[in-house]
DNA sequence: TATTGTTATACTCTATAACTATA
DNA sequence: TATAGTTATAGAGTATAACAATA
């Protein structure tokens, strides 16, 4: 991860600098990685009980009780009943938290032109092969493992 | 972060599977992804001062202290009084903590390998291009908000 | 007076298990 | 009996502040 800068390395160097910068951006906002990536998944599901959410971020559903309970302390996201089952909870963006999201999603938009525009046009397509294919394998070789611990199992 | 399959997401993408595959590959081994970033900066730096293992990670000295305990217990790491400076503590990796580097290391090049492998080979230069350019962007765009937060403190 | 590492305290993310209210 | 969300408890990473020993 540190020395010998090939690809890879490079690749994972981007994404240090991007979470380093995410963080420094959060500061004062009353938001986390957890709690924006939250955000995100709300914004691209619509109103969704807790549990849609613990399923589609992957996380236990106790994480999204207090991940949600930040985001309404902070104005974000709301609560409501669920039309006809009374143990489930909505949960939605307020109207502030869809300005922040729209925000956000023009800020993330700017970003991806600017570094891309760094970018040689004849590298581009190339570039964006390369990514591909690179997620592809190692999309593959996970699944191996997983089949691999399963068998054990 | 979601949507909209570009490059920059892509990347991110990766980012986000390398990070689960090692969270799994940690499974019983005592170690997690800050113990292990402790022991990639030691086995470049050789045995060090907490201080610098602080300074090198970005960290506070408090969290250090946290790190070397769980990693002594687990026998990767020993302490050892500095020869001059009796304030200061000694942190270098055990045998059993170096055959897990040399361990790592090997894995680390194998994936890259594999990873590479799977890239056309008339990509991989316009690939490596490509990344440089958008981590030197990267890094001259967070220095310019690092700049204009200087100038309003 | 400044520095090294530790203790004290606190916040966030995460998990499992037990519990309540509902289906 | 099963499910949705909460409370209880716990561990990891992180931070600042206060403190002891040493420079």
């Amino acid at each position: 991860m540190d020395p010998t800068s090939n690809p890879l390395d490079r690749l994972l160097e981007i994404s240090e600098l991007f979470r380093a910068d995410m963080a420094r951006a959060f500061e004062g906002t009353g938001l986390t990685a957890a709690r924006t990536h939250l955000l995100w998944v709300l914004a691209g599901l619509g109103p969704s009980p807790q549990q849609a959410l613990a399923g589609a971020m992957g996380v236990s559903a106790r994480n999204i009780t207090g991940l949600v309970d930040a985001l309404e302390a902070a104005g974000y996201v709301k609560r409501s009943p669920h039309p006809t089952d009374r143990r489930a909870t909505i949960v939605s963006l307020t109207d502030a938290g869809e300005v922040t999201m729209s925000d956000m999603a023009r800020d993330h938009a700017n970003l991806s032109t600017n570094l891309l525009d760094a970018v040689d046009p004849a590298d581009r397509a190339a570039l964006s092969r390369g990514l591909d294919a690179i997620a592809t394998r190692l999309r593959a070789l996970i699944q191996e493992e997983a089949d691999a611990a399963a068998v054990i199992r």
